[in-house]
DNA sequence: GTCCAGGAGAGGC
DNA sequence: GCCTCTCATGGA
């Protein structure tokens, strides 16, 4: 039995696939199955909302799909005067910025560098369907990400095994410091935006632009703003008229032009150029 | 076969 | 501080 959550512009495919989280499913009906959590949920996209099965899985939806939050604001926080950013958000309004678990954010993102995004998705999933939870709603399976202690105990070979490479290392000593109690994820809320970066940091693996997609993704400070591959791209083309932009310069300009909500524009600018740039990756 | 990917760390200068 | 090299792997 399916709950109707009303959502009036929110776009489900675009959000579950725009390089934020890498497990949703695609069903043959359209709908997309996955674990939010420790849940599998089956959403499906309708007019003005979204169907959740089960019922009662409602309120793990909205809070996972950011729901809660007045997106309108989130749109009109953004400089009128920048025609690139309106672009974007004119190709995908309904874009939203999900709610992840702090964990499997953070392994996620350790297992993304260097890779694409369709890679990142085959190993996510192998990891889930090898070291997870299996989970079942009537024909459908997902599971969920697999706890600090199961990575822990799965060991560093065995994450090479399934596709890791280099990175298997990162995981398996972040899953090590977590499931020990060494450190503790949720110890990160209370931290301001600069104290979370310096926290996230000491993970090994972690980086600036990781750190980043943590906090963002994960944490839901709004402001962070990954600067990967496309973004350096997007902001020599489009922003700097093909010059090279030194990461420090990049970084004053994007907080002081994109403003509180600086992590949504980057989402949009992301999800626009890597969907509608072409396959060419060159030039648009 | 070649190029590249939602990077980070170590080493050299 | 900045520059360069290296780290696995598979999709395009």
């Amino acid at each position: 039995m399916a709950s109707f959550l009303s959502a009036p512009n929110f776009e489900l495919a675009a959000t579950l696939d725009s390089g934020q989280v890498f497990h949703w499913q695609e069903e043959p009906d359209g709908a997309f199955s996955g674990c939010v959590g420790d849940r599998l949920l089956i959403l499906r996209q309708a007019a003005d909302g979204v169907l959740v099965e089960p019922a009662d899985g409602v309120e793990s939806a909205i809070s996972y799909l950011r729901l809660d939050q007045d997106h309108q604001a989130v749109l009109d926080s953004f400089p009128k005067e920048d025609a690139v950013l309106a672009a974007a958000v004119a190709y995908c309004p309904g874009l939203r910025i999900i709610r992840q678990p702090y964990w499997e954010c953070l392994a996620t993102f350790l297992t993304s560098s260097l890779k694409q995004v369709a890679h990142i998705r085959q190993i996510s999933l192998r990891v889930r369907r090898e070291l997870g939870e299996p989970r079942e709603l009537g024909a459908i399976q997902s599971s969920a990400f697999p706890t600090p202690s199961a990575v822990a105990e799965a060991g560093e070979s065995r994450l090479r095994e399934l596709g890791l490479g280099y990175r298997a290392g990162f995981v398996h000593r972040a899953a090590l410091l977590l499931a020990s109690g060494a450190m503790r994820l949720e110890d990160g809320e209370q931290l301001d935006d600069s104290e979370l970066l310096e926290f996230l940091l000491q993970f090994d693996g972690v980086g600036e632009k990781i750190a980043n997609c943590v906090r963002l993704f994960g944490y839901g400070r709004l402001g962070a703003f990954p600067v990967d591959v496309w973004i350096e791209r997007i902001f020599r083309e489009r922003y700097f008229e093909g010059r090279e932009v030194p990461r420090k310069e990049l970084a004053a300009f994007l907080v002081h032009h994109f403003g509180r909500y600086g992590g949504y524009a980057q989402q949009y600018l992301f999800h626009h150029a890597r969907t509608s740039w072409g396959k060419s990756r060159s030039r648009p």
